[in-house]
DNA sequence: AAGGGTCTCAACCGCCATAAC
DNA sequence: CGTTATGGCGGTTGAGACCCT
C-alpha cells in the first residue's frame, strides 16, 4: 500500500505508522500495530481509494464563482499575494473553495493583466502559426499573446480556429506543398515534445548529419544556434533567441526546406522524416 | 412562442513533473 | 533516496446563451 492512496485530511505524515484496518468483512491482510491506532478504514473502502485529493471535496463549494467570492479572492491576493501556497489560501481568504479552483480563477479571470474580449487577426495568426508547429502546447502559445491565458487560447482554438483551419485545409486539398514531408494532420499536429527538443542536440539526430546544434539545453527560452549543411560545402548558420523565435521565424521555413532539399540523394527518406519531425 | 440544436467558455478532472520532506 | 504535496497543464464537461426552424 502507498500512503498516497489515503485522503490527505485523514492522516498526518508523522503518524503514518499508526494506520489500522477494520476487519470488514474479513481481512486478507493484517498490518502490525506498533502504536495505538488513530484512524480506521475498512479494507474495501481503502482498496477503492484513488489519489489523495487536494482538498476535502465534500466541504468545498464548486461551480461558478459569485461576485462576493471573486472580491474575497481578489482582495486577499492583492493584499497578501498567493503566498506560494494555493492549497492553504482559501482558508486564509475565508473561501470555501479548493486551492486549485482559487488558482484557476485568479489566473484565468481575476488577474489584473488579463485581456478580455475578441481575439485580433494578429493573435489568430500567431495561434495558427504556433499550433501548426508545436501542436496543442497552449501555455507556450499563450505566453506569446500578452494578456491571454492558456484556457482562453484553447477555447478560442476549439470553438473557432480549428473549424477555420479545417475549412482552409479542405480548400487547399490537392496542393502538393511539401508533399514528401510527413502529413500535417489537423487533429494530430507534430508536437515539439521534450524528447524532440532534446533530439535537436543529441546523437539521435546526428546520423543524418543534417543539423548541428552548438548550444541548446532543452528550454524554449534559451538561445539556440543551429548549423544546417547545404548541398555544396557551405552551411546555413542560424542564431535564434529561443526555440519559439525559431518556430515563428521565416528562417524556420527556410531551414526546413533546406533540409528537405538536401535529403534527396544521401539520406533515406524515413530517416529524414524523423529528423524533420524532431524539428517540428 | 416553443423547443431542439449548436456554440461558448468557465470550471473541473486527472495526469505529470518536481519541489519538499 | 524514496515518498508525498503541490503546481501546472491539456483534455473534457456541462450550464447557459444563442440560433434556427
Amino acid at each position: 500500500f502507498r500512503l498516497s492512496t489515503i485522503p490527505a485530511h485523514c492522516y498526518h505524515r508523522s503518524l503514518s505508522h499508526f494506520f489500522w484496518f477494520l476487519p470488514d468483512p474479513s481481512p486478507s491482510i493484517s498490518i502490525p500495530i506498533t502504536s495505538p491506532p488513530v484512524f480506521f478504514f475498512s479494507l474495501d473502502q481503502f482498496l477503492v481509494m484513488g489519489r489523495a485529493p487536494c482538498c476535502d471535496k465534500a466541504n468545498v463549494k464548486r461551480g461558478p464563482w459569485s461576485p462576493e467570492e471573486d472580491e474575497a479572492l481578489r482582495s486577499y491576493i492583492q493584499n497578501h499575494g498567493s503566498g506560494g501556497n494555493w492549497i492553504a489560501l482559501p482558508k486564509k481568504a475565508g473561501l470555501k473553495r479548493c486551492g486549485k479552483s482559487c488558482r484557476l480563477r485568479w489566473l484565468n479571470y481575476l488577474r489584473p493583466d488579463i485581456k478580455h474580449g475578441c481575439f485580433t487577426k494578429e493573435e489568430d495568426d500567431m495561434i495558427f502559426t504556433l499550433y501548426s508547429k508545436i501542436g496543442s502546447r497552449w501555455s507556450v502559445i499563450a505566453s506569446k499573446l500578452p494578456g491571454r491565458t492558456d484556457n482562453d487560447v484553447k477555447n478560442h482554438w476549439n470553438t473557432k480556429l480549428k473549424k477555420r483551419m479545417m475549412e482552409t485545409q479542405a480548400r487547399l486539398s490537392g496542393s502538393h506543398y511539401r508533399s514528401s514531408a510527413p502529413p500535417l494532420m489537423a487533429s494530430e499536429p507534430l508536437a515539439l515534445t521534450d524528447h524532440s527538443l532534446a533530439s535537436i542536440n543529441c546523437a539521435s539526430i546526428r546520423p543524418t548529419d543534417q543539423i548541428e546544434s552548438q548550444s541548446f539545453n532543452g528550454s524554449f527560452d534559451e538561445p539556440l544556434d543551429l548549423r544546417v549543411p547545404r548541398q555544396n560545402p557551405s552551411f546555413l548558420d542560424l542564431d535564434f533567441g529561443s526555440i519559439t523565435d525559431l518556430l515563428c521565424s521565416s528562417t524556420y521555413e527556410e531551414t526546413i526546406e533546406t533540409i528537405w532539399a538536401d535529403a534527396s540523394e544521401e539520406i533515406k527518406l524515413g530517416e529524414l522524416s524523423q529528423s524533420v519531425a524532431y524539428l517540428y
